[in-house]
DNA sequence: TAGTTTTCTTACCATAGGGTAAATTTCATC
DNA sequence: GATGAAATTTACCCTATGGTAAGAAAACTA
């Protein structure tokens, strides 16, 4: 909870009620892996904050497969922004990928915070700003980079994912099958 | 210019002295055909609304490919915000691909109407989640769809577009060659 | 440890898309 | 309308990736 805290005054002034309401609202929980925190085509309740542990947010699409859009770790938000935004049911399924400990807020309540807390609204501007930044670079990267060199950078961005998820997840973040980024792997290995 | 200032009054309340304060931040221009606004590795002076006409922002790859991250039409608007939000050179390059009537905004002067006017926060937390919605949806559109469903999709969302630009820059939106567009219309063409 | 499941790799073939170049069409200008 | 420039289509071959399947390796579980 800390660490959610001191992130929030790093970016906006926070005064002793408005830590205190965040306080109010947050629940601290431990979850297992495999756990789904919110499921495609279903209503989104919470938007939740990593403290430790690997989640994912993927879709699956008409055939079945599965997409990853985000991964978050330590200190990231992850919800199905789309579906809170235009107020939608969930396109996206949330998924705990490892055991996780995660602070959960009931999206509406945080959503209302704006009014409540007018500060807020900075704190979130700069979160959204920073989002905006790396979707663009995101789909900058998908435009102008080969697989491999999507991967590489990929790892660099997450240093110590490997050791959480299995391969074919970030696979499927990249836009590839497994057995194509097993192929890369193998050439990545003779160099 | 009255656009504009519905548009910002449709989504948060505005004192007369603010929207006069975006008024007098404002300069309406007439631009041309081939005009850059912003070009990669310069400094970000201005944010641009789009009042008609069809401006794209593109960058340009170690090997001179253009990679087209936007087209801004009627009432939308564009610049770099990757450098602005990080204070950093343009990455991109803003082009007008036909004659243009735009209201050009000094970055920084808008970007410190929050502190002038906060009412502003809540207007602009507002654009940038319906932003992250967007870029959200394009990044799973690229993971999940092929290349002739995307362009399905972009002529949808971009009805008259075609009117506007050669296909050769809808190619580089959607990741793919000219050559490999052609070939598309061709198919859907024989539809 | 043995057995089971999961993940990763390899192999094979099929295909979409890339690169280059040339032909054709469209558009602009005189 | 004639000329030249720009944009689009077509053709050729090549490569990266996909799909399916099977085998190998790793990770669990009893």
């Amino acid at each position: 909870m800390e660490d959610l805290i001191n992130k929030i005054k790093s970016s906006t002034t926070l005064s002793a009620k408005a830590e205190e309401y965040v306080v109010s609202i947050a629940k601290e929980k431990s979850v297992s892996k495999g756990d789904v925190l919110i499921r495609q085509g279903q209503a989104v309740k919470n938007t939740y904050f990593v403290k430790d542990g690997c989640i994912r947010a993927y879709c699956i699409d008409k055939k079945g497969k599965e997409h990853t859009l985000q991964f978050a770790i330590k200190n990231w938000w992850i919800s199905d922004f789309m579906a809170i935004y235009n107020n939608e049911l969930s396109t996206l399924t949330i998924e705990c990928i490892t055991d996780s400990n995660i602070i959960e807020f009931n999206a509406e309540k945080l959503n209302g915070i704006y009014s409540i807390f007018p500060e807020f609204e900075a704190f979130q501007r700069k979160n959204l700003e920073r989002h905006v930044v790396s979707l663009h670079k995101r789909i900058l990267n998908q435009l102008q980079l080969t697989a491999p060199e999507r991967y590489d950078l990929f790892l660099k961005q997450y240093p110590d994912i490997e050791q959480y998820t299995p391969n074919y997840h970030i696979a499927s973040y990249l836009g590839i099958t497994q057995q194509s980024l097993s192929r890369i792997r193998v050439e990545n290995a003779k160099k």
